[in-house]
RNA sequence: GGCGCCAUCGUCUAGCGGUUAGGACGGCGGGUUUUCAGCCCGUUAGCCGGAGUUCGAGUCUCCGUGGCGCUACCA
């Protein structure tokens, strides 16, 4: 049978981090074991204040930008199709009643407002929270009598009284419970629709899922879903819990920690491949000898889900800053350029479409800043100089390499070098030209580099000077030169 | 409170009874005399505690402690 691994996300609004990272290990685990990757929308809840559909299209774009598109979803359809769980109502009442004729469910009439009291006096008295199962044996006559009346119920699960209740992880072993000390969970709400417990197991089960990898927070839970999968006489999936991700305070992350919705990262310019190697390696590792930093593709073929670690991991921004970098390293040319755009884009430093003129730049700019790059994000700040025109001295800068008559002569001896050729400015000109600047000063040549480079780039900081100048172009820093000039304070 | 999971440098981790406890990020120092970045080199720092098993324990067992998670007609 061939194996089929899925992503059950809810669409409670901006997916967070740590849930694509799960989809992350769905997708590797499918396609380690030559499988389909599907994901289903787990809408049952529909509380107004955790309701929040427009964090769909979010989740479509995150699985997209990191490359890991379902092959069966409810954008593309598939098989087992609604993969929405608010269209498949009638399979999960079609198995509340099954389990209420097996006896292994039962009609609870109590109403919200006692469950509330209960819980409240068991919480006063210190003792376990938990339903006290008042409606488990009620008399038959008694039963038909409510239900006779119309009266609301919802469907719970009729956990055995005693015994154990295990299962097998692929991550944390043999993991047992004492049934006494789980709870008769409600499979079917009052209102006719299902609970996460009673749909995960009937979607599951009908869309053929071998394997149900998801975080840690959900083991608790799942001796109830073992508990209806036996009930119903279904065969269980392979249980994978991944671990948990924390932020720096070893607190579940949240947005305190910065950012945690998986579009700002796409926004602050991370690359999905760099998302991607650093998300899989929170909680797994090739083991000795690793290179941690890989493509999507030596991750896939190294990847085993026997290498999953057990301990939660702390979301360092810093590592998957170093790694963005990394990757940034390795993007190709014409690729890093392309990504670059939006980023120029938005900060207004390049047309929308970009021109010729823009792209071409783009290209010779490239190179220069591709070491300089961490995020996306970075390039506007970095590329400025050469996209904008005029330019603005940093105060700083100015104030140390634009000051006094020997900063002048700088400009005037590297300007009148630079003049009258018509052939484009070369970077081994550039360099001729600031070593003879140098020699007629009777300095070394830093101090005119670093004059030049505040000159024509306003900044002291970026790529080599001579790289610099002759992407710049001749025209361009003549006339920045000539500018600088009046900058310059005695 | 109950239940479950976890426990190696600050962080991510390797280790699967015998190692000088290894790597990566970060930090620190140095080099690359063109800044920043990158790259290279070096350095910093760790087996939560206590019993037990064993010739030998980071590795196995138990207890303790700590952290996290679940404990809803949320997922």
């Amino acid at each position: 049978m061939s194996v089929r691994v899925r992503y059950a996300p809810s669409p409670t609004g901006s997916p967070h981090v740590g849930n694509l990272r799960t989809a992350v290990f769905d997708w590797l685990a499918a396609r380690k074991y030559g499988g389909q990757f599907i994901a289903r929308l787990e809408d049952t809840d529909r509380d107004p204040s955790r309701y929040r559909p427009e964090g769909i299209r979010e989740i479509e774009e995150s699985l997209n930008w990191l490359g890991i598109t379902p092959d069966e979803w409810w954008v593309s359809g598939g098989p087992c199709a609604p993969y929405v769980q608010s269209g498949r109502l009638h399979l999960y009442r079609q198995a509340a009643e099954e389990l209420i004729q097996r006896q292994m469910a039962y009609k609870c009439f109590c109403t919200e407002e006692r469950l509330a009291e209960m819980r409240a006096q068991q919480q006063a008295r210190g003792a376990p929270t938990g339903y006290d199962r008042t409606c488990r044996d009620m008399p038959e006559d008694r039963r038909a009598e409510l239900e006779a009346a119309g009266t609301p119920h919802t469907v719970r699960l009729a956990v055995p009284m005693h015994g154990q209740t295990s299962y097998s992880d692929l991550v944390y072993g043999d993991v047992t419970f004492d049934n006494r000390t789980v709870d008769d969970q409600v499979l079917l709400k009052s209102n006719g629709w299902p609970t996460y417990h009673l749909a995960v197991v009937v979607d599951d089960h009908e869309m053929g899922i071998t394997h149900v990898i998801r975080g840690e927070d959900w083991m608790p839970s799942t001796p109830k879903q073992v508990l209806i999968y036996q009930a119903l006489g279904w065969e269980q999936p392979v249980w994978v819990h991944i671990p948990l991700t924390l932020g720096p305070d070893r607190k579940k992350l949240s947005k305190r920690h910065g950012s945690t919705q998986f579009t700002d990262f796409i926004r602050q310019g991370y690359l999905p491949e760099a998302m991607f190697n650093f998300l899989v390696l929170l909680g797994w590792s090739a083991g000795e000898g690793m290179q941690e930093v890989m493509s999507v593709s030596e991750i896939l073929e190294k990847f085993d889900p026997g290498g999953i670690g057990r301990n939660p991991a702390v979301f360092d921004y810093d590592k998957l800053r170093w790694m963005n970098g990394e990757h940034i390293r390795r993007c190709e040319p014409q690729r890093l350029c392309d990504l670059c755009v939006p980023f120029l884009q938005d900060a207004g430093l390049i047309g929308d479409p970009p021109s010729q003129d823009d792209l071409e730049r783009l290209r010779n700019v490239v190179p220069l800043m591709v070491e300089r790059l961490h995020l996306l994000s970075d390039a506007p700040g970095l590329m400025a100089p050469f996209f904008r025109d005029p330019i603005e001295p940093d105060p700083a800068g100015q104030r140390k390499w634009l000051t006094g008559a020997d900063a002048r002569r700088r400009l005037e001896l590297t300007s009148d070098l630079l003049s009258g050729a018509e052939t484009p400015l070369t970077e081994q000109e550039a360099e001729a030209t600031v070593n003879r600047v140098g020699e007629m000063m009777g300095t070394s040549r830093a101090p005119v580099i670093h004059t030049i480079r505040v000159a024509v780039t306003g900044t002291t900081v970026g790529a080599g000077l001579f790289e610099t100048l002759a992407v710049l172009g001749r025209e361009t820093v003549q006339r920045r030169l000539r500018r600088a000039m009046e900058w310059v304070v005695d």
